[in-house]
DNA sequence: GTTAGCACTCGTTTAATTTGAGTGCTAATA
DNA sequence: TATTAGCACTCAAATTAAACGAGTGCTAAC
């Protein structure tokens, strides 16, 4: 069977319906909501038509029809190709620029919940290529030895070390000397485990205050060791009642709370996002029902969107809300603050 | 009317029995409940005085009772009264000292959550008084100076500071040197303006990057600034019918995830602690029901502790549950994390 | 191809009924 | 005088029954 115009457009406005009541809708509103003129009969011929094809199901037999994951699938993808439409009951969202990264991700995130009612989350931007950058130890008095690292990126790293015995100035610009040497600007697969002890050789009596300090660079420069999530608005999934009953909400909200399974939806995004033709799309993905990574996600719709922070750093934000999310209001608010954070650092 | 003993362990056995089953008692399984041989009629007897003197109600006429938040406060300060009950089913608790802080403190409160089945939070520790201990201006590159702080308690700031053009070697030492001498040792308040344009007349040209430098150690030398709040559990609320129903585990769970409220809870708990006399308590606080000083709270029970890490930085930890908590197991897992925070970092 | 008509389905709503745990009061008992 | 048995009463919760109504599929007429 071909899904004709005439199909398509009971179906979209089946979907637009629903959207709108989250009631099951059935043939009588149809024909008042169409506007071709159609009788409730023929709507029900076309209607069972197209449940036979998969876009929508009834909940049980005599209830109006609601869409099937499939139909959502079929109304976003033609959603998406018409992108210029404007939405207006938006909110202006303006991204202040912050002092630190976390507050302003902290923002962000507030700001997407805030404006669309659903729940939202932003990861902290993954840095593409790690090199170290800068490497310091200070005394910051005699017990104590402060290593700061910063890698590519403006990435800060500071490492407290404790040391039995004062280290005397000089020692320490021996210690920095060596150690700049060696490691500046390396990456993490070229500090290796020869370079390393040769390093510790040259120090002599302070390796382990050397190996201390690797450690550090180390952490510093493995990236997913800094995947920061900032979370918003998880309550608002008790504003839709399909979501809101305990079982349901409990497990989102433990989702939301937990942090590390939101890690695998933040990395198949950004494959996806990767894998993509350049210039094609937005980077606008949508997991509908069972298509997203995360199990407990599987009655909401999640619409990701990736952003860039000036120096090829990527990340990703998120609004998660049930199915029948306002999908244009939510694509345009990714969009927005994508564009925002874009170029924010850019200037 | 006087509370005389046989009152007062039918009080102890309504509370025990709610405790355990979540419904409200009555007379008869209080007869079967009491060690004591006493008629459900006499019971009912006492029961409706210890109605009158207000430490039990009805839901609603002919139905058993439940303790008023008198009745429970009655409760939880018998039991502190005898502390020296061991509670069994406690899991091991173990605290791993942890690289940052931040990662030791997610380590508590999750503990805290999982151990209890309640909802947990942990404050970082709050620093008693804020010097200034090290400061130092570094070349990043070209364009980016790095400001790194280190105030009292070893609480590090960084703050990357753009300059227009570079900036020699030399000049650096020397505005390093125009910090540390002025600088070195003092508190926030000792910090004054006078001294600032002192400073920044010494520094001529470069008086922007000291301005820069100083907004830095004012942050990172107030307090309220770093005050942070791991929080874990939340959703273990939906375990308790009385909590879970839409409205009351909404605003519950979007306390949690604002933060901002809990920190009223945290400096109320924390100046208790520190008007009471020493040496007399463990510093365990219990609010029930509207004792909170949160609002959404009204139906729960917040149980709090104050935990000391090393050098008088003192932070506080809680436990949310429902008013029928089990409060011995409560006040057990909180001590024994107390106790290993405080020795941590002894050693 | 479209539509009107009709019998049928089935979740939702409302009301009526039953159940049962619990109470207060009174009178009998120890 | 304190305790207890007995009994009528209350009321939330569970159960059942009935009515409702939005919606369907099918058939026959247009």
């Amino acid at each position: 069977m071909e899904l004709n115009e005439r199909k398509t457009k009971i179906l979209e406005a089946i979907i637009r319906n629903y959207l709108e009541t989250g009631d099951p809708v059935g043939s009588r509103t149809l024909s008042r909501y169409l506007d071709i003129k159609l009788s409730p009969a023929t709507i029900r011929n076309e209607m069972s038509d197209l449940e036979e094809m998969g876009y929508i199901l009834q909940p049980h037999t005599s209830s109006g029809r609601i869409p099937s994951d499939k139909g959502y699938r079929f109304y976003v993808d033609s959603m998406m190709a018409d992108r210029e439409k404007e939405v207006s009951d938006m909110h202006d969202m303006v991204v202040e620029k912050a002092e630190e990264l976390s507050g302003l991700l902290k923002q962000v995130a507030k700001l997407l919940a805030d404006n669309t009612n659903y729940a939202a989350l932003i990861s902290s931007p993954q840095l593409h290529r790690n090199k170290l950058k800068f490497l310091q130890l200070s005394k910051v008095d005699d017990g104590n030895i402060l290593a700061v690292i910063v890698v590519e990126g403006n990435i800060i790293k500071n490492k407290m070390i404790e040391v039995s015995e004062p280290m005397d100035d000089d020692t320490l610009l021996k210690l920095n000397l060596l150690l700049n040497t060696h490691l500046n600007g390396l990456s993490l697969e070229e500090i290796n485990l020869g370079l390393i002890t040769l390093i510790k050789e040259r120090a002599g009596i302070h390796s382990d205050v050397i190996a201390s300090v690797i450690d550090a660079v180390a952490d510093a420069i493995r990236a997913d060791e800094d995947l920061e999530i900032y979370t918003s608005g998880a309550n608002n999934i008790f504003k839709y009642p399909e979501l809101a009953d305990n079982e349901k909400a409990s497990s989102i909200i433990s989702t939301f709370e937990e942090k590390n399974e939101l890690g695998q939806l933040i990395n198949e995004s950004l494959a996806k996002d990767r894998d993509r033709e350049d210039g094609e799309k937005t980077g606008i993905q949508v997991y509908i029902g069972n298509e997203s990574p995360i199990e407990s996600m599987k009655d909401c719709s999640v619409v990701t969107a990736t952003y860039e922070l000036g120096d090829n750093m990527k990340g990703m934000m998120s609004i998660i809300g049930p199915k029948r999310m306002d999908y244009e209001k939510v694509a345009h608010a990714l969009k927005t603050l994508q564009e925002q954070l874009d170029t924010l650092y850019k200037k």
